[in-house]
DNA sequence: AACCAACACAACCGCCCAACA
DNA sequence: ATGTTGGGCGGTTGTGTTGGT
């Protein structure tokens, strides 16, 4: 098999050795990719375009960001891919410095298992039925997905904190000799950084000694501050988004205005939900729910039915309960996604290519 | 120490779409 | 209008790693 691109040539597959990755990234920094499908002729790799390609963008590109995801990103994809769903490339745009199959793998490796032990389903992010919810021994598998722990666990495993160490120090990693086939790592140079510098001057990320940090740096900006409550709304075509006051962030009113409250729930406002029994979840999916509507949509008097407006500054759960004909201001939409700068190169919704069919 | 299962993630596959001849 | 090509994307696979027995 293979692709059209590439089915004329002897290519190779497989990890990348160190050798393919300094001629591929010789031959961007100093003269571009241009037409991929030329790039392995013109770098002297036996390669198909399409896998340089891979190869630079998901690896080599000096603007990456490697390491764990952080609490923050993991919000951040949750929230996004309640909205867009497995679109990837559209979801890691949210995330500078993170590819699309960085994303996807973190989804399907860790955030997927996260909700489902949470009660919630990954695709919908409502809430499984009782009978749908696997039952999780935590002795039959290496991580334990206590659903007594929130979702947003991830950080500072040990182990990842080793791999993240070999990742940015390629002395922990770099094979001894050619040989190592395990190699599949970066390794670009300062010098050809500085190439690659020279030939992107608008970039403002910081590459030296293989470590990629960030002249603006991400981690300490507010979060979005986004519910993963579910919403117990069944005939919602696309989910809602929740802004609601975060743990993390300074004021609770950052983003919304509390417009009515979940009856008798008490940990409103901790951000992100505690888990409880699935039972208990979906008996509350009977009750009405708590709505934060954002107060960009109250000072926008935007009617989330679409076509009248929210009066008072005040709205209900019942006229928020489906995008049906994407009436919803996707100029809004996009503010309220980006509501702390931390998404970048985002200059309409266009870039959010909503199917609003 | 050896084996095995589960995991993590790099890489590939196949499809779609836009541009172009 | 049609076929070809290249780029992009989501889904899937392959393989090395890790941790438990």
């Amino acid at each position: 098999m293979g692709h059209h691109c590439c089915s004329k040539q002897k290519v190779k597959r497989g990890l990348w050795s160190p050798e393919e990755d300094e001629k591929l990234i010789k031959q961007i920094t100093t003269h571009g990719h241009g037409c991929w499908s030329s790039v392995p002729k013109l770098a002297g790799l036996q390669r198909c375009g399409k896998s340089c390609r891979l190869r630079w963008i998901n690896y080599l590109r000096p603007d990456l960001r490697r390491g764990s995801f952080t609490e923050q990103e993991e919000r951040t994809i949750i929230d996004v891919h309640r909205i867009l769903g497995n679109r990837w490339a559209q979801i890691a745009k949210h995330l500078p410095g993170r590819t699309d199959n960085e994303v996807k793998n973190f989804w399907n490796s860790c955030i997927k298992k996260k909700l489902i032990a949470q009660g919630l389903d990954p695709n919908t992010h409502n809430l499984l039925s009782p009978h749908q919810i696997p039952i999780l021994n935590a002795n039959n598998s290496k991580h334990n997905y206590d659903p007594t722990k929130p979702v947003f666990s991830i950080i500072n495993n040990p182990s990842s904190q080793t791999k993240d160490a070999k990742r940015l120090n390629p002395s922990l990693v770099r094979p001894q000799s050619s040989a190592d086939t395990n190699y599949a790592h970066p390794v670009m140079t300062t010098d050809h950084h500085n190439l690659y510098e020279n030939s992107h001057p608008t970039s403002n990320l910081h590459y030296q000694d293989y470590n990629f940090s960030f002249k603006n740096d991400v981690s300490h900006q507010s979060t979005m501050g986004f519910s993963t409550r579910p919403l117990a709304v069944e005939s919602t075509k696309m989910p809602m988004l929740l802004p609601l006051s975060s743990s993390s962030s300074p004021n609770p009113l950052e983003f919304g205005t509390v417009v009515q409250s979940w009856s008798g729930n008490s940990n409103l406002g901790v951000g992100f939900e505690q888990t409880r029994r699935a039972e208990d979840r979906y008996q509350e999916m009977l009750q009405v729910p708590q709505m934060v509507c954002p107060q960009e949509f109250v000072n926008k008097g935007l009617d989330l039915r679409g076509g009248g407006h929210v009066e008072g500054g005040q709205t209900n759960m019942d006229m928020i309960t489906s995008f049906d004909g994407c009436n919803m201001d996707l100029e809004f939409m996009e503010a309220a996604l980006m509501p702390c700068g931390m998404y970048s190169n985002l200059g309409s919704l266009d870039q959010l290519a909503w199917d609003c069919n």
